[in-house]
RNA sequence: GCGUCAGUGGUGGAACGGUAGACACGCUACCUUGAGGGGGUAGUGCCCUAGUGGUGUGGAGGUUCAAAUCCUCUCUGACGCACCA
């Protein structure tokens, strides 16, 4: 009988189901492994991204239950977003109805693929009762003081009509519509993120080695610590008069204290309180206000590609050390949202600095000696700064830093680039941020006991404006605290929150998903994800969101994990023509289609075998017929197996070739924990089956193709697991894949050893060697093969390496 | 500008510092088939005077008996960040 995937598929895909074949034990004793790809959203179909994704994580699922793991491969649908909205609005469906709709087509197409994932630990994020316990968690928090709300200038996208986080910006665009995103003064909720910054940043050392190298940079780069000086500027007698005695001082920070000495003027931010005050107040010339108030319009990347401008304010402050009255500017360079807004400039060592005091003539000052030209921004001594000069400026910066100290004029710091999370959306389908407005006692979270606060059915989403804010019977409630008339809250949670805690809930047994958020025993048996795998695009923001979520619940007592990704996989981009596949760019390929024409199996195996799973995969119908036909070609060399167990093989008895292909055989299987363990190149375990394959064909010992096979099916079951396990049944009762095998050592014991002989460093002709020879056998062999080349020549060196090759190092005599 | 990663045949890609190009795709020739498809055999980095020849892993140096691999400089590309004081 022919390769007919499609009837071996659906048969093995039914038997796994009834044998319930790939769920974790309840009993927490076997050694663990959790295998996790990232979650997908329920966009309608699966894409080849998602086959890959899915196939990488199933061959370690599948590798490790072989191995005798205890094996959790969980599955679910992070399921709130825009896009059910965006649907609803379009073809008039509710969110709920196609999410979910969407979720039971994609999951008949994940079956369809074969992937061992657990049955009874899915579930979608926008199920209530995933809903409650988040509920509970941002509850928990704002009694921690963790989350707090807040009115500040926000990212604001017109077109998906909601708040983004600064992680959501990229290139001053939408990361989900590209739309500009534009600056809004408005309340919001946030999550206190900075004030895990130096944990998220120092536990990155924790994934070195685990955690692929970009990520890791990326991660600290958007931290972005440093350290410096914090110190007041005291404001000018007459200053202070001009600002109607609401400012004394205002605060600067500086990573260059050692340059203090070279501060010719101050810089605030046009959102700066002083410069915001002497706005208001009428105290600048109009068109200098227009000016400023143009520049607090603009975006901060706007900002950023205009040139230098700023406008003096009319005030000065006084230098701490020196006395010296200093001019105080606004400068568009200066930004609101970091350092408190305000800078000393140090034109002589800074280069923004510099380009400022040059085009507005303001008077630059060296302190720090070394090169020609200014700015000079590198090490050196300091000069013309008081008692420090003559000090490396290294040294300085700490010396100043306690003088500061000392006199209480100032403090060593630590500044973040890092923002702190925005949470809350103006958009209907999200979780609902369980607060509620009441006139008399503010902003009250919900009773533990309410939860969850589901969102009504009953809207009707238009696009404009958020439905809950049309809602009455929904947004009026009563006040948990009091019992008077109060409004609920109608932000919803961002989308990211969910994902970030979802690999807690898959540890959970479903049996107590009713009573627990995260049980902690469960929790700390199961994580950390031993294997996460998924897109280089959540470098910063998912992976980032899920470490702070991992180690506030941890210290709100739900677990005792540090860090959730033990080991990260970032998968490459699925290409065609050298472009990310996309519906708009007409590029795709459809996976549904895929599976109907060749089977599960061939799509399976040609995305692992077309390239390394961290790279990009360029698609190829060809190399699709190449795995395909590999398939095929397994599968008909079933009847060349004469045994049903793995035999016992008399190496001496065997030919050459047979020799051979025992040897390719067990380098495949050498290959394999490698490859799982520390590679994950499976390309090159599949290129090994099939150089194991090629050398099984040319002999014809039915011992040793019945061993081949027996071990081959084993290690290619994690990657085409249905062909694999019918071909298992019929030959041999499936007890290969249950087998922990072992290499056996004697097959690649040789009777003769191939040397090559390089003189000269260059490769000239080959020996044939016993694998006994003594090292001047082998040199006086190679010597006597390689005398063609020594004439007129004296040998400076030999070097022989055992088994591969004899070096002659040369020279003319 | 800064950071990270990567540059190997016509293509995807292999190579613990030890025979560069495994494996696969494509291509060429031949065999099988009525054709197509499928299968099989052989060949396939480049150059030449065709050899047990020369050359070859973006480029230039260096370390080494030996370098795609390690070091220095440089070029190119991808991604990320980008006035962070």
């Amino acid at each position: 009988m022919s390769y007919n995937p499609s009837e071996i598929e659906a048969k093995w895909q039914n038997k796994w189901d009834d044998e319930k074949a790939f769920e974790p034990d309840d009993a927490l004793t076997r050694k663990k492994k959790y295998i996790l790809s990232m979650f997908p959203f329920p966009s309608g179909r699966l894409h080849m991204g998602h086959v890959r994704n899915y196939a990488i994580g199933d061959a370690f699922a599948r590798y490790y239950r072989k191995q005798n793991f205890n094996v959790l491969h969980p599955i679910g649908w992070d399921a709130f977003g825009m896009p059910a909205e965006n649907a609803a609005i379009k073809h008039g469906r509710h969110p709920k109805d196609w999410t979910y709709s969407n979720i039971d087509y994609m999951r008949k197409e994940l079956n369809a693929l074969g992937l061992s994932f657990s049955k009874t630990r899915e579930f979608a994020t926008c199920d209530e009762l995933y809903t409650k316990w988040e509920q509970e968690f941002i509850i928990k928090m704002f009694e921690e003081k963790l989350l707090y709300r807040e009115s500040t200038t926000v990212n604001w996208c017109e077109d998906c009509h909601t708040v983004l986080a600064n992680e959501q910006v990229e290139e001053g665009c939408c990361w989900r519509c590209d739309n500009e995103v534009q600056l809004k003064e408005m309340p919001g909720y946030y999550l206190d993120i900075i004030k895990y910054a130096d944990e998220l940043l120092d536990d990155l050392k924790l994934l070195e080695g685990k955690w692929p190298n970009q990520v890791i940079t990326m991660q600290s780069n958007w931290i972005g610590k440093s350290q410096g000086l914090e110190f007041d500027f005291e404001l000018s007698e007459a200053s202070k008069a001009k600002l109607g005695g609401n400012f004394d001082k205002y605060t600067v920070f500086t990573t260059r204290p050692d340059t203090i000495y070279g501060v010719t003027y101050s810089a605030l931010a046009a959102e700066h309180p002083i410069t915001k005050y002497l706005l208001e107040h009428g105290q600048l010339d109009e068109d200098v206000a227009q000016k400023i108030t143009h520049i607090a319009n603009m975006t901060e990347r706007e900002r950023a590609q205009a040139d230098k401008e700023g406008y003096a304010l009319g005030l000065t402050v006084i230098h701490p050390l020196t006395n010296e009255e200093i001019p105080v500017w606004t400068a568009n360079f200066v930004l609101a949202s970091y350092g408190g807004g305000a800078v000393m400039a140090v034109p002589a060592h800074d280069e923004r600095d510099f380009e400022f005091a040059s085009k507005y003539e303001l008077p630059i000052k060296r302190v720090i000696s070394g090169g020609e030209e200014l700015p000079y921004t590198l090490e050196g001594e300091l000069i013309d700064s008081a008692a420090f000069t003559g000090l490396g400026n290294y040294q300085a910066k700490a010396k100043i830093i306690a003088m500061f100290e000392e006199t209480g004029f100032g403090k060593g710091t630590t500044n973040f680039k890092l923002r702190n999370w925005g949470v809350s959306r103006q958009r209907y389908w999200g979780a609902p941020i369980p607060f509620v407005h009441c006139k008399s006692c503010g902003l009250v979270p919900e009773k533990i006991e309410n939860l969850p606060i589901a969102l009504p059915e009953d809207v009707e989403i238009t696009g404009e404006g958020n439905p809950l804010e049309n809602h009455p019977t929904w947004k009026n409630c009563a006040c948990p605290k009091c019992g008077e008339d109060a409004i609920r809250e109608t932000d919803t949670l961002d989308t990211f929150v969910q994902s970030s805690w979802y690999q807690f809930r898959y540890a959970t047994n479903p049996k107590k998903w009713e009573t627990t958020g995260i049980d902690k025993e469960e929790a700390n048996y199961w994580l950390g994800v031993d294997q996460y795998i998924g897109g280089i695009e959540h470098a910063i923001l998912h992976l980032l969101y899920a470490r702070f979520f991992t180690k506030v619940l941890r210290d709100l007592g739900y677990h005792d994990i540090d860090e959730p990704f033990e080991n990260l996989l970032t998968q490459g981009m699925v290409l065609m023509d050298g472009a990310k596949m996309s519906k708009s760019k007409g590029n795709t390929v459809d996976p549904d289609a895929l599976v109907e024409k060749y089977g599960a199996d061939t799509a399976r195996l040609f995305t692992l075998f077309a390239a390394p799973p961290a790279k990009e995969l360029e698609w190829n119908d060809s190399a699709v017929e190449g795995a395909f036909r590999f398939i095929k070609k397994l599968y008909d060399r079933k009847d060349k197996v004469t045994q049903n167990t793995l035999p016992d093989i008399d190496q001496g008895s065997l030919g050459k070739e047979s020799k051979l292909a025992r040897v390719k055989v067990y380098e495949a299987l050498q290959k394999s924990s490698d490859v799982y363990e520390k590679t994950f190149a499976f390309n090159t375990l599949i290129a090994a089956c099939m150089e194991a394959l090629n050398a099984l064909d040319k002999q014809d010992d039915g011992a040793v193709w019945s061993e081949g096979m027996y071990i081959m099916l084993n290690l290619l079951e994690p990657i085409i697991p249905h062909v694999a396990t019918e071909l298992s049944e019929v030959l041999f009762e499936r007890k290969n894949l249950q087998a922990v095998l072992e290499v056996k050592e004697e097959v690649f014991v040789q009777e003769s050893v191939l040397y090559v002989v390089m003189i000269g460093g260059k490769k000239r002709t080959e020996i044939e060697m016993s694998p006994s020879a003594t090292q001047d056998e082998i040199l006086a062999a190679a010597k006597e093969a390689g005398a063609k080349w020594l004439e007129g020549m004296s040998i400076v060196k030999e070097i022989v390496v055992p088994n591969k090759l004899v070096n002659l190092a040369v020279k003319p005599s």
